[in-house]
RNA sequence: CGGGGUGUAGCUCAGCCUGGUAGAGUACUGCGUUCGGGACGCAGGAGUCGGAGGUUCGAAUCCUCUCACCCCGACCA
């Protein structure tokens, strides 16, 4: 490709709409434009990113035994009534209508679609198992989309479906599924970690997530490094302590803490370690009363893990100022269990403390020396917070470490959730109807390429890994418009390259160095050759790769092959 | 949806407090000089000052409403 004849809008200033590093340096190299709130056109040097990254995962998704569709991105209504999920899924489902006042969305997902094509086709375990996939535009109306298309409502994704005559063939596509992300995301050059995910809105039993590691991701992952243990922190066990709890020394205390209103404040005016009190956090309980929890001062309450306790209404809602007035005497800030009758669930390491520094039920007044079983019942214990460095692995080796990662792939098994709901049914041998096991498979196609950003720039601009660079190399000819020495020869170059099927990019805008040096590095080309005079008078090139403190010259007869090679050491 | 903030040229922003001919840098066009790390000079094109209403002789500037976008909290690829 030539400069000239393609198109780049390369910018010199970030546009102030863009917080992260990889939605600058998208719109900075001309990727991405944005349309309205969330919703990108990927200009065509973007596109050329995107299409290199669908192609690693639809050659790795063929050979795994996939097959690939198209559905429709419109979905009527019924199909989603059907399922149950038309009222289930909440404004984040973007509803319109047609000209006839019939009632239609834009897809978020497509188990019902594809649910719908299945079942009118495959009636016999001779067509089983059966695993396909789209690449495909959805639209989720998200609360807050941000980070460019790392958050987009309007986004890419690969998803994939499959569907089992029993669980055993279900686990393994699970599994071969499984190996299949592996591949991809190591092909695409990216540093990544699968890990165990809750299975969230979607239902199902195994679930797996693959987080590229970045420090601005959203999600946090605990791993431990001398084990093969990961999981979504969301979902990390937090292990029970071991130790018994000490016998009380203190006798319960009241103290005024005014203006204290957290535990940073109550650390700071009682002179205690966050590690001797304890939050407390009142959830709306099943019965509409609040319930208390409570966790160890310096731990953090999980709101997934709070959502699984029985007495606790679904989802987890804090209760209003109002109803904890009632309940408990006192604002948020000074509450505590003693004195309080209602439901009290402690985390497991507040089981295990003693002599307990807690909020008094009164406002600006705390207690210390608060035991359990001495100053209030004994609470029922369950993991309900978020396990933290340095926690005990819940596999029983070593300790948890924690990082932040970007989600880019999802897998679930599905089991029979929308099969029982939609009568995915096949005859078995023996004639007798039963109904399918579902897995899916997602990944987040547009968001990779954010994904690999934020893992692969400095501050010239972007580094794509050679599997989804837009070109795999730029050719810089120096002062082309006056040297026809230099002109014949990046031509010459160009054509050899081409020739050797080599995507190459000719700048050929006769612009100063600086320019296209600053561009070539901007959008992230990982090689390139600079052609100039100077090189050519001594039958040289040089070349320079795009993480490489400087160039080497390479003779002219030997360019080809050397960027060759260059491009197989990748 | 709640809280905070911003809307002025393609992009980054000044001007607003204290009303009086709409600006700078960059990008773009032309000419000239330059030419191995985002050159320089001269000339030029480009903005319904987000929109509507109001106050005023006069509004980018003050008031009201509205829309859009961004940032911080509950969702997911």
């Amino acid at each position: 490709m030539r400069v000239s004849r393609f198109f780049i809008s390369t910018l010199k200033e970030a546009p102030s709409e863009a917080e992260v590093v990889s939605h600058k340096l998208m719109l900075r190299a001309g990727l991405i434009k944005r349309l309205t709130s969330g919703v990108y056109t990927w200009m065509p040097l973007g596109l050329r990113v995107l299409r290199k990254v669908e192609a690693v995962i639809r050659e790795e998704m063929n050979a795994s035994g996939a097959i690939e569709l198209l559905m429709p991105a419109v979905q009527p209504a019924e199909l989603w009534q059907e399922s149950g999920r038309w009222e289930q899924y909440g404004p984040e489902l973007l509803r319109i209508k047609d000209r006839h006042q019939r009632d239609f969305c834009f897809g978020p997902t497509h188990e019902e679609v594809v649910s719908d094509v299945v079942r009118r086709e495959v009636k016999s375990y001779r067509q089983l198992p059966l695993n396909l996939y789209q690449i495909q535009t959805k639209f989720r109306d998200e609360i807050r989309p941000r980070f460019g298309v790392m958050r987009g409502r309007e986004f890419i994704m690969k998803d994939a479906y499959s569907f089992h005559a029993g669980k055993a063939s279900l686990d393994a596509t699970y599994r071969e599924m499984y190996d299949c992300y592996s591949r991809i995301f190591a092909r695409l050059g990216l540093k990544f970690r699968a890990v165990a995910a809750d299975t969230g809105a979607i239902g199902g039993t195994g679930s797996h997530e693959f987080h590229v590691l970045a420090d601005s991701g959203e999600d946090a992952i605990a791993f431990c490094p001398t084990s093969e243990y990961a999981a979504n922190v969301e979902l990390a066990e937090a292990v029970a302590p071991a130790a018994a709890r000490p016998a009380p020394a203190h006798p319960l205390h009241k103290v005024r803490t005014p203006g204290v209103k957290t535990i940073a404040d109550l650390c700071r005016f009682l002179k205690v370690p966050a590690q001797r009190t304890v939050k407390a956090v009142v959830v709306d309980g099943i019965d509409g009363r609040p319930v208390l929890l409570m966790v160890r001062g310096d731990h953090e309450l999980n709101l997934v893990k709070a959502g699984k306790l029985e007495a606790v209404k679904k989802p987890v809602s804090f209760s209003p100022p109002a109803a904890i007035a009632a309940a408990f005497g006192a604002e948020p800030g000074s509450l505590g269990p003693v004195g309080f009758d209602g439901v009290v669930i402690a985390d497991h390491t507040v089981l295990a403390m003693s002599d307990i520094v807690v909020g008094a039920n009164e406002n600006d007044h705390h207690y210390t020396g608060v035991n359990i079983g001495r100053d209030f019942p004994g609470p029922r214990a369950a993991d309900i917070r978020n396990v933290v460095a340095g926690d005990p692995s819940p596999d029983g080796s070593g300790t948890l470490e924690i990082c932040r990662g970007i989600e880019v792939g999802h897998i679930f098994q599905l089991r029979t959730k929308y099969s029982s709901r939609m009568g995915l049914t096949f005859l078995d041998e023996s004639g007798t109807p039963q109904l399918m096991e579902m897995g899916c498979y997602g990944i987040g196609v547009t968001r990779i390429v954010a994904a690999a950003i934020e893992q692969n720039f400095d501050e010239r601009g972007i580094i794509f890994p050679r599997a989804m660079a837009p070109f795999d190399l730029a050719i810089v000819p120096i002062g082309m418009g006056k040297s026809p020495l230099v002109r014949e020869a990046a031509e010459k170059l160009y054509a050899d390259l081409r020739a050797a099927g080599v995507e190459a990019l000719l700048d050929d805008r006769d612009e100063r160095p600086g320019v296209m040096f600053a561009d070539m590095e901007l959008i992230g080309v990982p090689h390139r050759i600079v052609v100039g005079e100077r090189g050519l008078k001594q039958g040289q090139v040089e070349y320079q790769g795009r993480r490489d403190q400087s160039a080497r010259g390479v003779p002219l007869q030997d360019a080809v092959e050397f960027v060759k090679s260059r491009l197989c050491a990748d």
